[in-house]
DNA sequence: CTCGCCATCTTGTCAACGGCAAGTTAGGCT
DNA sequence: AGCCTAACTTGCCGTTGACAAGATGGCGAG
């Protein structure tokens, strides 16, 4: 039981974290304001400092989250559609860590944990690809890899940009795999 | 003749677009400062102020000078496969410029100006698939034109972040051209 | 039980920033 | 010559991130 208020607060870290998250999704990273955090948390304007060092430190600790879970989400798909379509379903859903994800001056993408978690993630996609039933003819498969990111990442990107026509429909998913089978006709 | 010191500064809105531009490139959009804009331009701190009314309007220049700018280069481009290498190369040269364009919380988006220069950027875009050789079977064009605006956009913005592995090699251009050959095969 | 340690959090301060208001300068037009 | 207005300046306010130094309280050693 991780209370409210244990000694001090109880959980800070997890809340601040949890705020950012909140904060980050309404109006994106820039505006994001340690000292609101600490407002929204009830404790004084330098409490997030203490855990987190410094506002690079509170992004790099939620990139690592963000790794971690696009990296469950992917090994929980099945064949390579699902990944791509599992992948988008990550971007929307939680957009708040995929934009820290992949704006690598916001955080310190050196860390050794974030390295580590951007590994997992990693992994688990070229995992989706390996797997793909081969044809034969073009075994490149450093370069099936790399479109496959490529179109998942960037129809995620373009849908959380509001940059797709409104006639692409309400459903990112539904849109998303038809635009990934694209890449296997 | 646009000169240096013509009344008050000669050309001072020119002058901050281009520095943002380098300061964007340097340092990302989230580190602009209009106040640093001024010291580099050799003006008051409220000066910019005046040519675009806050931050927001200076990005918001910057977003259709990008968008011009990409619509110029797809135009310029011969084939689909040409026009996507286009596009990497625009992200790419054009850093700064490009991701501001897809960054809405920067600007105001719905300026109509910049809805303008987009639709450019986007009827440019469209004339590329257009133009595609149809081999018949399923004419979905609009799926089309998606798979391959996603599949540069993502290669582009991942090369932005430092995201793709270092075995991806130097050149972006030669490494997009490969990817979007897979939309092909 | 008490004493001291140390992570946690607070208070106070600083420079930098964006934005606003009010004043000043200087080109151009009548 | 005289004014009009765009272009720029000066001065200010509230907010922010970062830093330094102090206060608080749980917990283990003796």
């Amino acid at each position: 039981m991780t209370g409210q208020r244990g000694y001090h607060h109880g959980d800070l870290r997890r809340a601040l974290l949890a705020s950012a998250v909140e904060a980050i999704t309404e109006a994106g990273p820039a505006a994001l304001s340690l000292r609101d955090l600490a407002r929204r948390a009830g404790v004084s304007h330098a409490a997030p400092a203490h855990h987190f060092g410094d506002k690079a430190g509170l992004l790099t600790a939620l990139a690592v989250e963000g790794f971690d879970l696009l990296a469950g989400a992917l090994r929980e798909a099945g064949d390579l559609l699902d990944a791509g379509v599992a992948y988008v379903r990550f971007a929307v859903g939680h957009r708040a860590h995929f934009e820290v994800m992949f704006r690598p001056e916001l955080y310190r993408r050196d860390d050794p944990e974030v390295a580590a978690a951007r590994e997992r993630a990693g992994a688990a996609l070229r995992a989706g690809v390996a797997a793909l039933p081969r044809d034969g003819t073009d075994p490149d498969e450093e370069a099936d890899a790399l479109a496959a990111w490529s179109i998942v990442h960037g129809f995620a990107t373009l849908w959380l940009a509001g940059a797709l026509p409104p006639r692409t429909g309400p459903d990112p998913e539904a849109a998303a795999r038809k635009v990934i089978r694209r890449l296997f006709d």
